[in-house]
DNA sequence: TTCTTAAATGCGAACTGTGTGCATATAGTA
DNA sequence: TACTATATGCACACAGTTCGCATTTAAGAA
């Protein structure tokens, strides 16, 4: 489970990041980082964009977009791409690992899933390939809109 | 193993299916169809545009799209969204399974994997999801890709 | 504090892969 | 052969993301 001081701990991972680089730390830049490093649900930059816009309210798209580029380059955040219906990022778990989906309410959730190492090794022997990445989506009903349903 | 008589076969199930909903066969569906069935690389739309145009150089596009969409809706082929460089196709294996991608020159393989029924149910046990779709995708270098590398 | 300048921003326009509207052509059937 | 609804080809629309460029500004120096 996340918590605050979670959330705290990456904002400050994620600006140490780019202070090392040299880069600015501009107020719509923290405000950015801050929507990102406290998301529990998998924002898309829309989404993203409309929250930092509550206190940068002259923000624009681009820049948030320029600098979700920026922590993607650093590591500092995680893209889970989707061709239909834009991406959605995790600030707060950047690494790969599997996701369950909500194929109704577009809920993501972070499952625990043990063996995936064991998984993955075993791939790379049977198939020779050198694995640097993984993306590994299970899509299904929620419990919450299962209830709903009937 | 792909061999050309599951072409065939697959060539046959997904005319089939196109019957059976009456609709019509015209030269350019059959052609994108044949192109789906045998193809063992997971083409991108672009390029079954590209094959289908060597023997019917007026088809168009919108027609390929129009004919990937009919097929995808009876089931009868396997989409691989991309967000970034399109999405691809599976003709020959159109349900889900996991997927081994380079990062290099973009080849995607069929890995054998066991125990994913199994996964897949612990994985509904312990978020309550009903679990209906999954995509399970390792990046990584290919063997040939390595090879040239150094 | 003020000055300096390279980096960051905001705006709009471009881009890419995919889907649509419409006029024309044609598969399937009588 | 004629009929009609479906399929096609073309151009254009669309959505999410990126880019070009003029303007602003963070961060360090004086």
């Amino acid at each position: 489970m996340n918590t605050v001081s979670d959330s705290r701990k990456r904002f400050k991972e994620m600006v140490e990041a780019l202070r090392e680089q040299d880069y600015r730390l501009t107020p719509q830049r923290l405000e950015i980082i801050r929507v990102l490093a406290q998301s529990r649900d998998h924002p898309s930059a829309e989404e993203v964009f409309e929250e930092v816009r509550n206190n940068f309210p002259t923000t624009s798209l681009a820049t948030v977009y320029r600098n979700i580029l920026k922590l993607k380059e650093l590591g500092q955040i995680l893209e889970l791409g989707f061709p239909e219906g834009g991406n959605r990022y995790d600030g707060n778990r950047p690494f790969p690992h599997p996701h369950v989906i909500c194929i109704r309410c577009r809920r993501i959730m972070d499952p625990d899933l043990e063996n995936l190492e064991d998984l993955t090794s075993r791939l790379a022997e049977t198939t020779g390939f050198k694995i640097v990445n993984h993306r590994l989506d299970f899509f299904g009903i929620c419990p919450g809109c299962q209830d709903k349903a009937e």
